[in-house]
DNA sequence: AAGAGTTTGTGAACGTGGGAACAAACCGAG
DNA sequence: CTCGGTTTGTTCCCACGTTCACAAACTCTT
């Protein structure tokens, strides 16, 4: 039942599942049920059985899943059976965290290059790594096969940086700088916005404290 | 016009929408059409226009929109027309970059405090706080009404700071812990999950690159 | 004042996703 | 082998979100 295109949605959620297996290996739980799986992952049990059978049956009727065995899948189906080199560009506090964080390398992403402008950086030690110049970006894209870049730059640079990733080959964006990027169609931007997850926080806030306080129109006062 | 409720995905655009018309402003642009700025904000103008429309009429038939007004309005339906006081707790690699980073006070975002469990790191000052201990945190939610928690721990320590949080009186959480909270349903948690971003990065980047159906069970019928 | 040219706001069609409910499939006991 | 208990995979239906297409509303020119 596998040939057919994965909804976004699923796909979304996959990485959120391989998490909750990881959990239950850890605690050495060798089967669960689609109930249990679901709790784990903070979904409804419904919606992960129709997950999961977009990938294939995998489970066993009136057992449940295997959870190695669905881990296995699942992982597969993602692509992170492979290794995935990555270059991070922009080192500065956010690329710093970034290049130290092990979450990224325990489940397949390699950084091989950190990269930045300036030149007073180049030549630092981060996590094993030392910071190269922008200008080699090219080069080791080629060099390592990398498929996907990370944007930490400040945002008047990340269209720029952007398009020097596309030319040298990077079909894949992660893009942290606050700025709506252009690519051919051939590549996959997702942007992850801080101040918008902030902001929409804020407005479910302001919904709850405020319960009814009409005042549609007023004048257009502008706080700078 | 504007009693009723803002459709999730609508609150989870306007923050976009506001950053493109900072940028218009930048350049000194007064009066744009929903075509221009959907293009700023990288969206299709009918979505744009039926977005704003969930707001009220802020528009001119005819002439499009005042960027100013507009740009008011969709603050004050977000609420960044107050001041929202933020703790972050977890000052490890993330957490300072996260109190470093100015897109949060640039936006009505104020962090109040930083903390962290650690009594090595407690003292350190970190852009102008210092980082002060977690049983303080009560206290600080208390003084400064403080409705907004930044969770930024090993994912080990996310549950139990979140329920900290919930009883302190939080209830938004912004969680970058890659694991999921279980909060009370009067509590919003939104979650930034930097692993599932390239994990589904790599789903598509896996698809373009296999042409071929690498499932034994099934026919190699598979889009280009 | 009227017509030509724009552009918004919205109704309607369409597609995607979520959830309840249930038949199909499996296990173990007797 | 059959029956009862369990759990998956799937079907059906509804709600939500996206896009098209167009009438309504506005400006400007003549
Ligand atoms: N710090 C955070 O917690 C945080 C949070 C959310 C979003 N962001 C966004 O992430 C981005 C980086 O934030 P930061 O706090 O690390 O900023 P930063 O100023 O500390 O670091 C930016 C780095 O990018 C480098 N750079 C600038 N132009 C470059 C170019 N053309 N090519 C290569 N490198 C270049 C700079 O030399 C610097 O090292 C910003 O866009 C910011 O808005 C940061
Ligand atoms: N570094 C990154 O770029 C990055 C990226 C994605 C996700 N994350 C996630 O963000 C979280 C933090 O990452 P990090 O790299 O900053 O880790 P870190 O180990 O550098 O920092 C964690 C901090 O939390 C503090 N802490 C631990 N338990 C606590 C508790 N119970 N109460 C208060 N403070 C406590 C520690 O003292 C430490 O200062 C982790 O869950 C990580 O998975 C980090």
């Amino acid at each position: 039942m596998s040939p057919t295109r994965i909804p976004e949605a699923t796909v979304a959620r996959l990485p959120v599942y391989l998490r909750a297996l990881n959990s239950l290996l850890e605690r050495e739980i060798r089967t669960c049920s689609s109930e249990e799986l679901a709790s784990a992952a903070g979904v409804n049990s419904a919606k992960l059985r129709k997950d999961l059978s977009h990938l294939g049956s995998y489970g066993t009727r009136g057992v449940g899943y295997d959870v190695e065995y669905l881990r296995y899948q699942i992982a597969r189906e993602i692509g992170l059976t492979q290794d995935w080199p990555v270059v991070i560009v922009g080192i500065g506090n956010l690329g710093h965290a970034l290049a130290n964080y092990s979450g990224f390398s325990s489940r397949g992403f390699r950084t091989v290059a950190l990269l930045d402008a300036d030149a007073a950086r180049q030549g630092e030690l981060v996590a094993g790594l030392k910071i190269r110049p922008f200008t080699e970006l090219s080069a080791i894209v080629r060099e390592h096969g990398v498929a996907i870049g990370v944007i930490a730059t400040p945002a008047a640079a990340a269209q720029s940086v952007c398009d020097h990733m596309v030319d040298a080959g990077i079909r894949s964006v992660l893009n942290f700088a606050p700025t709506v990027l252009t690519v051919p169609p051939e590549v996959d931007v997702r942007m992850v916005d801080l101040s918008s997850e902030l902001q929409i926080l804020a407005y479910h806030e302001q919904r709850k404290s405020a319960p009814a306080s009409p005042d549609p129109t007023l004048d257009p006062e502008v706080v700078a």
